[in-house]
DNA sequence: TCTACTTTCTACCACTTGGTAGGCAATGCT
DNA sequence: AGCATTGCCTACCAAGTGGTAGAAAGTAGA
């Protein structure tokens, strides 16, 4: 593994655990084994690697849900798998979700930047809940509100080991799919029209 | 007010909006007016200061929910004034939801002392929707599940002006009532039987 | 082998961090 | 008045911060 990629995953971990400012370059080179100015060789500063995991984190969450897309159907079923691919994510990556959180605590500029990379994603998910309101598949309301709500439901499901350990909640696998069912029959119920 | 009162309030205010490590006691005391030493002279450290603030929002956090409980009837009213509320602490201090969420991220130990003042409260309410569930009036479900459910929807809409700022979401009074409202039928329709 | 380039290093630097030591004025009690 | 306590201050400090300058070591092509 190229040194410059080490380095991206190890800065996403600790910038999505232990935030930005958490953070330094000397803990960050000491975990690696190498020395500071080795990351600044490769990242001018430290915001250009905090830009560099943010663009990685959002281009690695993209590629999940598209794969979700297109191995679904339309309606209900593309919504439960996506749901289902963010939380696998969340369970094999979570500093990726921390990450975005904390990019969204940190404001901009990190933040408008990825707002930028995230735009189309957003607009993607309204366009389709949009056309599947028509077609009767999904409750009638402000679609861009939906996905808002949707994704801090989502992000606050997936983010929230930290809390969850503290309370004592257990985080066995069985416990995690719980939640994961839950949640779904949480959105299901908001989303899904009732049969008449 | 007494300065150790101010001190805490610009305290919750930072740490909630630019996190625990983003927060220096000098940056603090300039903006109050006063030395660092004095700030330390009423908190003997830093950390001292923030477990102050987080048993400080904690409280009111309590006594806001409390408030609503007093006033609201059972089932799903209750959970909608509590809402409501909560959502009205969000608007006007942002920076007690903003904290909180910090702590849950920062881990112990500041974290486990939150979760003991704060274990009372989920523990009552556990009770209450176990008890609102054998009476017909919510959906039969994991009480514990959907208590962290619905802890997560609200932070989660509580605590994303940043985001939602920079997406360009317009922040009226108007917009935040619409979200409120989007919430508010996204929990009900997850919570309140289907009437046969 | 010489040379050009990439990568990592040592050596610093100015600045900020949380925290200590102790002085000094105001306040209130005896 | 004398005196202790409270509250805020100045003066420091050791450790850590992100970042610069430039040397040394490896690597590949001529």
């Amino acid at each position: 593994m190229k040194t410059s990629d080490r380095i991206l995953v190890a800065a996403t971990v600790a910038f999505g655990e232990n935030g930005y400012d958490g953070t330094s370059l000397d803990s960050l080179a000491q975990e690696l084994g190498i020395r500071k100015q080795s990351i600044l060789y490769h990242y001018p500063t430290k915001e250009a690697l905090l830009d560099a995991t943010v663009a990685d984190a959002i281009q690695v969450l993209a590629l999940a849900l598209s794969d979700a897309v297109t191995k679904s159907g339309d309606g209900w079923d593309r919504i439960e798998k996506m749901v289902r691919r963010v939380f696998r994510l969340a369970i094999q990556r979570p500093e990726l979700l921390g990450l975005l959180r904390e990019v969204s605590r940190l404001g901009p500029p990190a933040l408008t930047k990825a707002v930028k990379d995230f735009d189309p994603l957003i607009k993607g998910a309204t366009k389709w809940l949009k056309a599947e309101m028509e077609k009767g598949k999904i409750v009638e309301s402000d679609p861009y509100l939906l996905v808002l709500s949707m994704y801090s439901v989502i992000m606050g499901a997936a983010t929230e080991g930290n809390l969850l350990e503290a309370i004592g909640v257990q985080q066995t696998p069985r416990d995690v799919v719980l939640r994961r069912k839950e949640l779904l029959r949480f959105l299901k119920s908001a989303l899904v029209p009732v049969p008449k």
